[in-house]
DNA sequence: TTCCTTGTCAACCTTTCGGTTGAAGAAATC
DNA sequence: GATTTCTTCAACCGAAAGGTTGACAAGGAA
């Protein structure tokens, strides 16, 4: 798993410590402590976390002192918003498409449309990850 | 892993394949072997990945004769644009706040400001999974 | 009935994931 | 230099993910 980076970020997030650590970092920076707190796992495990978390590249960290602060990185989340703006969209036209055509069955009478409602079955695709608009 | 919805979602959607799949039924509604064809991998593995998707809410299944056309359903999606879009602009309002402080310590000289720039360390948080606005 | 198509279930294998413990690096403090 | 604080590295473990093959159910078609 994990190969693109839109791999990792939707592989980072599954997992709802992560996500709730997320949640923590949208509110202010924290240290690796400072995250740990409200979980009862040991810091290592937090720490794993933590790299997770950065080669998905959801958050950077700097240094001060021995501490290693934690920052989100939020520009990461546009390439989620992005992936599921096009397809929600996509299907969302296409309903209306359907809709389009059952609104001209209704009006013409039964038999009039001819294919392309459902179960096109062309088969027309292939890998679709960066095609399209 | 996957414990929640949410959880189910993000999972399902980091495997490429699945993605993929996804895009695939924006276009339009698809049988099993359809959505298995552009892929090396047997049909047994397909099937699998659909039951992720479909444990995950992003697909629903009908039954027509033997196929079992499956269906995308493009609303889940809203769950996850909902998750990220508040962490977001959380993380957006953060980054102005902190450059409105930036702008007042130019201003008024430095030394002026107290506090809540970065590094708080209030540490005031705790499970965030199901809280704010 | 018999056969073919479509899809799933079950058992198995290998790799990854999330966790543990123990040791150790890095930097401030005594 | 020795100690304490904060964090990571390494090795290990059980469970789950993603794949395989083989059997089989469900439903036309011959």
């Amino acid at each position: 798993m994990a190969a693109d980076q839109l791999s990792r970020v939707f592989s980072a997030l599954a997992d709802p410590t992560r996500r709730d650590m997320v949640a923590r970092l949208a509110v202010d920076d924290a240290t690796v402590n400072q995250l740990a707190a409200p979980y009862d796992v040991s810091l290592q495990a937090v720490s794993k976390h933590l790299k997770v978390l950065e080669a998905a590249g959801l958050v950077s960290r700097s240094r001060e002192a021995q501490r290693r602060p934690v920052h989100l990185e939020a520009q990461v989340f546009d390439l989620m918003t992005k992936w599921i703006e096009r397809y929600r969209r996509q299907a969302e036209e296409r309903y209306q498409r359907l809709d389009a055509v059952l609104a001209a069955m209704t009006e013409d009478g039964p038999g009039t449309t001819q294919a392309g409602t459902t179960q096109a079955g062309t088969t027309q695709s292939s890998s679709s990850e960066g095609a399209a608009s």
